[in-house]
DNA sequence: CAAGAAGTTGAATGAACGATCAACTATGCC
DNA sequence: GGCATAGTTGATCGTTCATTCAACTTCTTG
């Protein structure tokens, strides 16, 4: 969920209308609030990076958190071809999809300084608490990211033991992802980021190991 | 970082001038920025709780991003006894004691309906971007918090692989510890975290079983 | 006890905030 | 072409924001 500005603005000019009032507004506060945090992004500063003005703004949204639940619908519909798609493509094998996943995650995080991280994660610390419709809509983000990965795990069959819970693993992937970027983040490098990708990786590999074991058995 | 609120009470009251303004100032900013976010913070709001004019606040604290750093400054301070020592008391292995305090902050969340978690994570990921002073100083939070943890995988011996790098691990206890948070903030129930750790655990077990094999072939 | 330093009071400030609305224009449908 | 609906304009509203300051009180120190 890091590079979506990029991606989706060449998403944007592919189709139709692209510069449709609403879908911009949606474009720009998604961006800032990505960049800034929520509070800190005021209307006016949307208004204006949007080309847009406030009548029109709240004709589509009726208040800022009704626009915040706007950003989250959108961000739930763009996750998959902006973020997973580039990881679908960029790996065959379901464990290394994951692994190319968190690889774009950190370029991402390269492309500006160890900045911003995860939109939603963001979204989820800031306003999760206040404003229960949103927090409905993070999770709902968080638990799409993790069915993704969960069908790729799927998809290795008995290269991970038989007894791990798969979809639990996704979720910790996400817990890995999440925390990696805080570290970064407070880091200002991308250092604690490698290395908690580095003990998912160790993890994986006793995973595979105890499995491979475990077939070795099962043949006997 | 998560019950800070009441330990550190306790705190206040064990010391000579327990309602001292300045420290006041600090804990009820310490509290408000935990439970709504630094933006969702007025300085009225600190006023009122701390029952102080503003002009005394800015005697000690010329800007509000002055008071944010004097926050994390007191967080620095506070972290070990509130945080640590609790943990430290609960068990004796190392290994037990990062169970326990990964506990104990599943307490905390679960005493405030999953809402809050962790104040450093909070801010980093609000203001890390835009205010290098503070940034650094949440870093310095988490850099002292793994260094406890650290210190703690030292004492376990060779029951952890002699190859593992425990500054590594406990970067990634923390990084496990807040995208649990995270995830359990969004569902609105501690399920996700108590996935993660369980996770943890997993990886734990298969890191002593790689010790204790290695120590077999050692000894042959 | 004198005198300066440290701390406190609380009304006032201008800027920025989210939100409103009556008037206006474009669009789609019969 | 008529008419409602959808979308746009931008000045304006009241509130809240962080911050200021001159006057005042309390503490410190010689």
């Amino acid at each position: 969920m890091n590079d979506q500005l990029c991606l989706e603005r060449s998403i944007k000019e592919d189709r139709i209308p692209p510069s449709d009032t609403k879908t911009r507004i949606l474009d720009v506060a998604f961006r800032l609030f990505h960049e800034q945090g929520y509070h800190a992004t005021g209307i006016a500063t949307i208004l204006r990076e949007a080309d847009v003005n406030s009548g029109s703004l709240y004709h589509f949204f009726p208040s800022k958190e009704a626009l915040l639940i706007g950003v989250l619908e959108y961000a739930t519909q763009i996750m998959h071809p902006v973020v997973m798609a580039p990881a679908e493509a960029a790996a065959e094998d379901g464990i290394e999809r994951i692994f190319a996943l968190l690889a774009n995650y950190r370029t991402g995080m390269e492309m500006f300084q160890c900045k911003m991280g995860c939109p939603i994660g963001n979204l989820a610390l800031e306003v999760a608490d206040d404003h229960p419709p949103a927090r409905a809509l993070i999770d709902q983000n968080f638990r799409n990211w993790a069915a993704v990965i969960e069908g790729w795990l799927r998809s290795v069959g008995d290269r991970l033991p038989p007894s791990a819970d798969l979809g639990q693993l996704s979720r910790f992937i996400l817990t890995v992802m999440e925390g990696g970027i805080m570290q970064a983040r407070a880091a200002g490098n991308l250092v604690p980021f490698d290395e908690s990708v580095a003990q998912l990786r160790a993890y994986f590999n006793l995973l595979q190991e105890q499995a491979r074991a475990a077939r070795e058995v099962g043949k006997q």
